[in-house]
DNA sequence: ATCTTCTAGTTAATCGATTAACTAAAGTAT
DNA sequence: ATACTTTAGTTAATCGATTAACTAGAAGAT
């Protein structure tokens, strides 16, 4: 009786239908032409064993893994985990598979994770993260060619292909709204100025006003993490200071999340004594009071753009090394700017 | 010159250091003692070549993936991307990885997949997924000895472990905390009851009532799916039928709030027309007006427990098959249900 | 009838590691 | 001096697939 506790081979196949293993190999995988019968002796020993082809020897011989690596920084996060789902959907239809890390933005973990990607020998990676704007430890990667993606956190000189919403652009549209509201005292809570997502929308914001002739003062520019306690802190510190400000953009959705805290927190009215625009549109944007005007992110296309484009690199179909490609944010616009 | 565009072997690093490739095996892995002059020899060809051990080779070799499955219904769920973080966070400590799979409750995607996680051999599965409450296609996994953990939803008569909230217990202290209020008219909003946590949910529920005394009334049981749109669906039916109910226990978190976003909507009040105790305790819970109460589940704490007990089942050091176990779920009281 | 081409397969090397079995040299006990 | 252990390494088989190179027989061309 055959072992159990093992799976078949394709050698046992082969014995079995009583052919070489290449002409099984060729059954499988349609690479020669083999006569009808045989190919029913080969299923039918298939069947008979419940053979499934061991991918990992495969993947020696061939060369390739079919496993894409993503490194992000929370997976919790609303918007990531959006990231995430189109990525992954897109990769199973074209038969690859993710390797998920999630680094919390911790620059060691991260550095640890790109040598277990390297070892486990991706076929490629999108990467969505990097705390600290350092960006060396990404050095072998390139030295060992392999094909990398960056999404919405871009590295500036990389020979590598970019995909991220035109933050410029979103935080610029957002903060022109509140101008268009009559606002002139317009601050900004932004995350960290050396990832690229906080620079270009505080480039948005800097811009709109520079536009409208709205003199740029940084004593209203309040810089933290992208995370709830920073927009609870920056917004609290905001009010404490008595700082003179009329409107408030809010640079991504767990901060927007802490101001609300603060705000709902103290009675203060949005946006009667602070209007308010978000980046990001959080699920929970239309049940709050007032419902949050946002620029909603395309966070599945990016997805599926970023995998579609790591795959067709990997195939060798792009030959692109520093293309950046720009989905466009959209403006969903609710109450609490005060529309 | 060494080719720059291959990965450099173990052999070629044996050559260098001018020993055997059991050597290199043996100095990488600390399976023997080598001499301390040899061990410098071979680190120094490894830092020469900039040698990254090939884990698909390794693996093929001791048969082994160091790859954990994971199988989600939907990844960008509150609850789900925190169990998936903890997972993650835990299984990377030990020197595992995930393979991450979302299905989107998908039947033949389930299927699908299982036939990627055997190809690939991946060392263990966890699964919360499962749309249908049919669970044939798992037979696969037992025949071949696939270590499995089933995380949340769990099928009935499977050889397998299990990790859980204790559901029951968690709606009972949410119903009984509405009957406490001093209702007696207690709706109940519920996901698919073939889901053991939708089941699980219902009994609590209804266990609850009948503890005080509060006779069953079935047209106040509105089951959907356990998402937005169904909870937005479901409390619309409500109210436009005219149900004759004080106070409304929601099984999970999406459909809390599809709940709100129809009753904002319709300027309801939340407690005076309509007191509500939802399931999950999602980030939003505290800024929506009022403040919903709800049932905290440890999400992140689930996923640490689910991976150490696939690592522990794959490494025999878990001799159990159908161990379940349950992490109490806790009570956050807001303003939802009328305190 | 002879030579060439085509068809349907087989044989055996290969991918890059691990590891059981072996060996030569040095150390130790009697 | 002899026999036994220990030490520090090597040799070669192995994991399970793919695939280049080969082969025997049938079909087709002249």
């Amino acid at each position: 009786m055959v072992n159990n506790l093992k799976n078949p081979t394709l050698k046992e196949v082969a014995s079995l239908a009583q052919v070489s293993t290449a002409t099984v190999s060729n059954v499988i995988n349609n690479t020669k032409h083999v006569s009808e019968s045989v190919k029913k002796q080969v299923f039918n020993a298939m069947e008979a064993l419940n053979y499934k082809p061991n991918e990992i020897a495969k993947s020696l011989r061939v060369q390739q893994s079919r496993l894409i690596g993503i490194l992000i920084s929370d997976i919790s996060n609303d918007f990531i985990s959006k990231v995430v789902k189109g990525i992954e959907n897109t990769l199973s239809e074209i038969g690859y598979n993710v390797l998920l890390c999630s680094t919390d933005s911790d620059f060691e973990k991260e550095k640890e994770y790109l040598n277990v990607f390297m070892g486990k020998r991706i076929d490629g990676l999108i990467i969505s993260s990097s705390g600290t704007g350092d960006y060396e430890h990404y050095e072998d990667l390139i030295k060992a060619k392999v094909p990398v993606v960056f999404l919405n956190r871009c590295p500036d000189h990389f020979p590598s292909n970019m995909v991220m919403t035109n933050n410029i652009k979103g935080a610029y549209s957002a903060t022109e709204h509140l101008i268009k509201h009559g606002h002139k005292k317009i601050g900004i809570i932004t995350g960290p100025l050396h990832f690229s997502t906080g620079r270009d929308r505080f480039i948005g914001y800097q811009r709109a006003l520079d536009d409208y002739g709205i003199p740029f003062r940084k004593e209203i520019v309040l810089e933290g993490c992208f995370n709830i306690e920073s927009g609870y802190e920056l917004t609290k510190k905001l009010f404490e200071e008595n700082i003179d400000v009329e409107a408030l953009f809010i640079s991504n959705n767990s901060m927007s999340l802490g101001a609300y805290k603060y705000i709902k927190e103290q009675g203060i009215k949005i946006p009667e004594e602070i209007a308010i625009y978000g980046y990001d549109d959080p699920e929970w944007a239309d049940i709050v009071d007032p419902p949050l005007s946002g620029i909603k992110q395309p966070a599945y296309q990016l997805g599926i753009y970023a995998a579609k484009k790591i795959v067709d690199t990997v195939q060798g179909n792009c030959t692109e090394t520093r293309g950046i490609k720009y989905l466009d944010p959209e403006m969903v616009v609710r109450k609490s700017c005060g529309c």
